[in-house]
DNA sequence: ACATTTATTAACCATTTGGTTAAACTATTT
DNA sequence: AAATAGTTTAACCAAATGGTTAATAAATGT
């Protein structure tokens, strides 16, 4: 092989201009430049700008899932599960600011493809987690509350402020530093915030 | 003028359109097709294709900002605000799925453009609502909070459920009917979740 | 060293897409 | 009714875009 890297460099390229303008605005050329090789080249080794998204979707997935996992299938407790899952999915996606967006994006752009990955292994599971709430609501630790709420509330204090930038960074007026302050602050608030509210 | 309706039947079209598939998914012969006109009929009306989705921009701007004006500015109690903006904002997303997601994409991928409706008076101001906040704390009614985090929890708790469907549905294995009762759960859940957490 | 496979490029192609034009049709004015 | 202004359409155009091809260069096996 004449250069190990240049598939990756496609791929690198790729994540970057799919993460960033999506699968409609993506284009091959601009993907082609960045990865400073001929155009040619993307086909070469993945046949269609299809085959190459999904390749860059497939990564983000596979990134961002173990997250997830680590709340559905550990063995922490809910309260360290909050804890653990805010502080490092919050460092995770301030490293990688346009994932969730892109996964946000794409998945409802295109809900029959999403469904193959939700229905592949590597998609979360939340049976288990579920049990956990039971037996610790069962123990006297928690008060009596639907665990898919729960988790709702918990994406939703996680994730929102990176999907929505854009829109709340022009609502409340904040500038970079003040967002990545509050977003430091958040990963103390947010535990506080959901424990607070299923104590018993 | 033969038809009064044409010019609201392609913004209608447009709405729909630019709605579900943003700004670089959106083909103007759609659109056409969508208001039952020719495509002609796109330019004579609406110059372009960035005339006419800055149209609908606008219209989705205007249409959402009032729900954010209320909690900004108007003579309610902190607590009441919570509470209306929540019942309020999660009945009218219902009604207008797309229109979240629409705004923060665009926001997201057009800063510069976005940055002239911030700066215009339509614009949601949260000066007035932080001082309030200032004064509810002097008063004894609320903890010493910072408002920005305050409202970014009401808006991530409110607003994420409807940007990430398809991921949160994915991962929790919801159902349409699922998903709907969980959100009218949500009005009464929301605002007991942030205002017991800012209480005194 | 030579043949063969693999990697890379420039030029090209077909389709899609936003946009235009000129003619036709319709309503309004005089 | 004739002239005028406004509305609508079919056909067309140029640029952009995903994709292909044929030739070349580089590596690898024998």
């Amino acid at each position: 092989m004449k250069d190990q890297s240049t598939e990756e460099n496609i791929l690198k390229a790729a994540i970057s201009v799919f993460q960033k303008k999506g699968m409609a605005g993506a284009r091959m050329q601009e993907i082609a430049d960045e990865a400073k090789i001929n155009k040619a080249m993307l086909h070469y080794y993945y046949k269609s700008k299809q085959k190459l998204f999904e390749a860059v979707f497939r990564q983000a997935f596979e990134k961002f899932a173990p997250h997830i996992n680590q709340v559905f299938n550990s063995d922490k407790s809910v309260f360290e599960k909050i804890t653990e899952f805010t502080d490092s999915y919050i460092s995770f996606v301030m490293e990688n600011p346009y994932l969730p967006n892109f996964l946000i994006q794409e998945i409802n752009n295109n809900p029959e493809f999403a469904d193959i990955f939700f229905g592949s292994e590597i998609a979360p599971n939340p049976l288990r987690f579920k049990k956990q709430i039971a037996e610790e609501i069962e123990m006297g630790i928690l008060r009596p509350i639907d665990p898919k709420q729960l988790l709702l509330n918990l994406f939703s204090l996680t994730a929102f402020s990176f999907v929505g930038t854009g829109l709340v960074r022009g609502i409340l007026n904040l500038d970079e530093k003040t967002f990545k302050s509050m977003m430091e602050e958040r990963k103390i608030l947010i535990p506080e915030l959901l424990i607070n509210s299923i104590k018993k």
